[in-house]
DNA sequence: CCATGATCTGAACCTCGATTCATATCTTCT
DNA sequence: AGAAGATATGAATCGAGGTTCAGATCATGG
C-alpha cells in the first residue's frame, strides 16, 4: 500500500468544500436558490460539475449545508445580542431589532432564508432554525413570566407569533419587488408591536 | 358550416373544467401540491392527460386557478366575518378566529395554502392573497384608530405583522407533522396577543 | 345521414439540469 | 522513481414530468 489521506490533503479538501460553500453563498445572495445550479456553483468555485459530487452527496444537501452555515450564523448574532441583555424586554427588543436590521441588510439572502420557495430537504433546515428562533423567543417570554415582568400566556405560541409578525413584517421590505425603505422606522415599529404583543410596557 | 359550439356543449365544457379544479383541489387537500401531478389529476377528474390542456393553458395555470379558487372563498369567510362586525376590537378578533378556526378545520389545505412550496406563478397568488388579509386588517385598523379605539401606529405594518402572528401561530398545529390538539385555546390566545399587539383592550 | 369543426385521447416527445463514470491528475509512501 | 490510493475532470447519460399532436370520437346544422 502506498497512500493515505495526511493533514495536508484533509485541508485542502475542506479548502475545496469551503469555496463551494462560499461560491453557494453568493449565488445565493445574488439570485435566490434558482441561480445556485450545479454548474454555476462549479464554474464559480472554479471546480468541474463533478467535483462538487466529492463534498456533497447530492444537490439538496449542499443547499442544506449552506442554509445550516448561514441561518446559524443569523441565529448566533440573535441569540449573542439577547444574551447581553438581561431583562425580557430588552431581550425581546434585541431579539426583534437585531433580526430585523440584519435581514434588511441582506435582503436576498434574507428572502432565500425566510421565504423563498425550496426542496423539501432544504425546507426541513428552515423549520428547524424557525425552530431554534421560537425557542429563544420563548425562553425570553417564559423568564419574563416568571420574574412578573410579563403577564402569564401561552409563552409557546407568543413566541412563535413574534416570530411570525417580524417576519412577515419584514415580507414587503424584503421581497424580491420591495422598494428601500429607511430601516430604522420599520424596525421601531415592529419592535413595539411585538413588546406590546407579550404585554411588555414598551416605554 | 356545420358546427356552432352552443349553449349545452359550453356547459359540459364548464362541467369538465370544474371536474378538474376539484380534483386538484382534492389533490391538494390530500397531499399538496406535490400530489397534484397531471397525470393523477387526469386521472381523479376521469379525463385523459391531454385534455387537461384544453382546459388550462399549462399546470402552474391551473394550479393558480385552484389557488385562487380556494384562498378567494377564505378570504371572503373572513371578509364576511368582519363585515357583521363595528368594533375595531370584534372586527379583529373575528378575523383572527374565522381565519384560524378554517385553517385548522382543514389542516393540509391550509398549510398548501399558507406555507408550502410552490411554482413561482402560484406563489403570486399566494402574495396577492396576503396582500388582501394586510388590506382588511390595516382598514380596520385604520378605522379603529381613526374611531380612537386604537393607538396611532403604523397600521400597514400592524396589519402585516398581526396575519404573520396568526399564521406562523398556526403552522405548528398545522404542519404536516403537527399533532392534533384542541383547537379553541391556541385560537384564543392568539386572538389576544393580536389584539394586545395593536393596542386594543382585550377584555 | 353527412359534412364540419370542436373536443378528447394517451403514447411519444422534449427539456433541463442533476448525476454518473471512464479517464487524467495528484499525493503519499517505500 | 514507481505503485497505489484518492481526488478532479467534464462530456455523456438519465429521469421525471410537463407538453404536444395525429388520429379517434362526438356534437351540431343542413
Amino acid at each position: 500500500m502506498a497512500y493515505r489521506p495526511t493533514a495536508r490533503t484533509e485541508a485542502t479538501r475542506l479548502a475545496h468544500r469551503e469555496r463551494l460553500l462560499d461560491a453557494a453563498r453568493q449565488l445565493l445572495a445574488e439570485g435566490g436558490y434558482q441561480a445556485a445550479s450545479i454548474s454555476a456553483l462549479a464554474r464559480r468555485a472554479g471546480v468541474a460539475t463533478g467535483s462538487v459530487y466529492n463534498h456533497f452527496a447530492s444537490k439538496q444537501e449542499l443547499l442544506a449545508a449552506v442554509f445550516r452555515h448561514v441561518a446559524g450564523h443569523e441565529l448566533d448574532a440573535v441569540r449573542e445580542a439577547v444574551r447581553a441583555r438581561s431583562s425580557a424586554g430588552e431581550q425581546l427588543r434585541a431579539l426583534v431589532e437585531v433580526f430585523s436590521y440584519r435581514a434588511l441588510h441582506s435582503p436576498r439572502t434574507a428572502w432565500a432564508l425566510l421565504a423563498e420557495p425550496v426542496d423539501p430537504l432544504v425546507e426541513e433546515e428552515r423549520l428547524t432554525y424557525r425552530r431554534g428562533y421560537h425557542l429563544l423567543a420563548e425562553t425570553v417570554i417564559v423568564a419574563g413570566i416568571t420574574s412578573g415582568e410579563l403577564p402569564p400566556q401561552n409563552a409557546q405560541l407568543s413566541a412563535a407569533a413574534v416570530i411570525g409578525a417580524v417576519g412577515e413584517a419584514l415580507l414587503g421590505p424584503l421581497s424580491p419587488v420591495g422598494a428601500r425603505t429607511d430601516p430604522e422606522p420599520v424596525v421601531e415599529s415592529i419592535t413595539e408591536l411585538c413588546l406590546r404583543a407579550v404585554g411588555a410596557k414598551s416605554a
